[in-house]
DNA sequence: AAATTATTCTAGCATCGCTAGATTGTCAAG
DNA sequence: CTTGACAATCTAGCGATGCTAGAATAATTT
């Protein structure tokens, strides 16, 4: 079955060559040059070979997106390390910004562009959740409610990074915003365990 | 010179028809259905007369965000009513949900769609202005350092609306995540003012 | 009434996502 | 080696998009 195999992985190959086409393209050029006769020529095919691969070109970004899940959470969780408490907060927070920044493109697949990646839900894919877990990982020791509190810490980075993304933030303060978060998650803690829920 | 006149009222009432058609459509159907034929068809005049009101499409899509960014100020200033400190920043943030929520299209024209409206820049038009100071107003009797402060209780609540309307966050526990964010911004009061800017 | 200007429309271009049908390549059976 | 079946790929084109040039109409001025 050699001779399946090295097809197999041919395709696998092509359909991946196609991804990073569109990534390269989007992160240069924006998302409105990736058109499929584009890729169909970056990968010297026809056009009709991308939809043997993909339903529709909305799924080639989600493609894109979904590589984007997977290496939010691993810089999460090198960004973090060792670190512990506060300190692990403030490196998972800037990292978060300095991912959505540094690949506007990217990170505009990831929340901008589709839809039909779903979240919180049952059909969630496990790669949309990774990042979801590093930044709970980081909150915890902060709250007790942790899903809740895990999910605005979140809301607030994602909202410093599309406001930035889209210059309606001054640039200058970024830092100061991000260390305001941290705060907040850190001055939050004593009310919110003495609080209960 | 009343003729004129007449004719620069009629001008302006299809431009704004244009705008309201535009913004009916998207909150009916998103903002794929607002084609120019099909606004042309809505106002009953041929496509290149939209042309004459607005340079292209993305234009249009503008006017309805700055009729977005009229609204969403008036709106938080009303929620906020005379109540004042704590209560003030949970009627704004609530009011600021609400908003984003029961108008998704609305939003988006405002948050996602165009790039050409700029905000932290000397031509920021007034309009987008008007909503930050909104915010700034609850904000400011908690923080020393309002505009950061400012923009980062905004950056939040926009993080929670987009992943809110992106159903990437559990639905059930919205108001529990404002609840967060208003008890974060309280708690962080003491800390900031003690420590400075 | 004629000429000029402003207003609006018809018709079409280039490009987009996407697909049906023809064409080429591949490989096992005769 | 030939042939036939199957898979892979391409050519060509459909419908719809944003946008625009140039014709046609309406309004205003001379």
């Amino acid at each position: 079955m050699s001779i399946a195999d090295r097809k197999g992985r041919q395709r696998a190959e092509r359909e991946s060559r196609i991804v990073a086409a569109a990534r390269v393209i989007a992160e240069r050029e924006g998302w409105g040059a990736v058109t499929v006769r584009r890729l169909a020529e970056e990968i010297e095919y026809s056009q009709p070979v991308l939809y043997s691969h993909f339903e529709n070109r909305d799924a080639i970004v989600a493609a894109v997106a979904i590589e984007g899940f997977r290496e939010i959470a691993t810089t999460l969780g090198e960004s973090v390390g060792r670190s512990t408490g506060r300190r692990a907060l403030e490196r998972a927070a800037m990292a978060y910004l300095d991912f959505a920044v540094s690949q506007p493109a990217l990170y505009e697949a990831m929340f901008v562009l589709p839809t039909d990646l779903r979240f919180a839900d049952a059909r969630t894919r496990p790669e949309l959740r990774a990042g979801f877990d590093a930044l709970a990982k980081v909150v915890a020791p902060f709250c007790a409610n942790v899903e809740t509190a895990t999910e605005t810490f979140w809301a607030a980075l994602h909202g410093l990074a599309e406001l930035d993304r889209a210059g309606r933030l001054r640039p200058a303060a970024r830092a100061e915003r991000v260390a305001m978060v941290v705060r907040a998650v850190v001055a939050t803690a004593g009310e919110s365990i003495g609080r209960g829920a």
